[in-house]
DNA sequence: CAGGATCCCTGACGATACTG
DNA sequence: CAGTATCGTCAGGGATCCTG
């Protein structure tokens, strides 16, 4: 796995292409990965790492964060030991499930293509 | 502009997720920019760089090459002086506009939130 | 007009070690 | 368990110059 890794486009202004606004929240390399995890209810660390073992720790973290900062995840800590986090969507990342699945949808008949 | 480009995903097979193999084609930093061009005719190569002039001539063709490539677009060459090059949508690139439109109405969505 | 060739840079991502 | 800190790598993209 080596692409699916977007460059943030910090050019485009209001006027320009708000495709890009998307592309900027879900370009991550794991990000839609993440989300559909999530979805699924794997949605604690410990168990994404699982799923996504290619992925290191620190990046899985990173991503997790920045889905977090762009609102479309929610980061719930329970205080117990050992400490439990869980994700789940919020109302704005719920939007964008059917953009996952048309995603999905159009990769598959791509690999059978 | 700076995000929107998307390390490609090279970990992923057939067993992993479907989506990546559609952000492994649509997650170049101005793939869907220039898709949406395309499609509204804007679909020659000095044309494109009018329309996105933050986007060097280098990175225009090279996104050009990998999405024809990919089976997206198509170049069309007509023997002429001064030399002329049209692209359009092929019809698998044409299966890509709906996710292209849900973006877009997402991204919308999303600045006016 | 529509590139090709070359060089370079940056930031997304990875690897490893350590922690409350 | 769920991270944080640190450092390194690499490929996507930018800048400039050249060409049929």
């Amino acid at each position: 796995m080596t692409k699916a890794s977007v460059r943030k486009n910090r050019h485009f202004n209001p006027t320009n292409c708000a495709v890009t606004y998307c592309m900027n929240i879900i370009g991550g390399k794991w990000k839609p990965v993440i989300i559909h995890l999530i979805r699924n209810n794997t949605n604690r660390y410990s168990l994404m790492q699982k799923a996504m073992p290619e992925a290191s720790k620190q990046t899985l973290t990173n991503q997790l964060r920045e889905l977090e900062a762009d609102g479309v995840i929610e980061r719930m800590v329970f205080a117990e030991t050992p400490p439990r986090v869980e994700y789940k969507m919020t109302d704005l990342g719920k939007t964008l499930l059917p953009i996952i699945d048309a995603m999905r949808t159009w990769g598959k008949d791509y690999v059978n293509r």
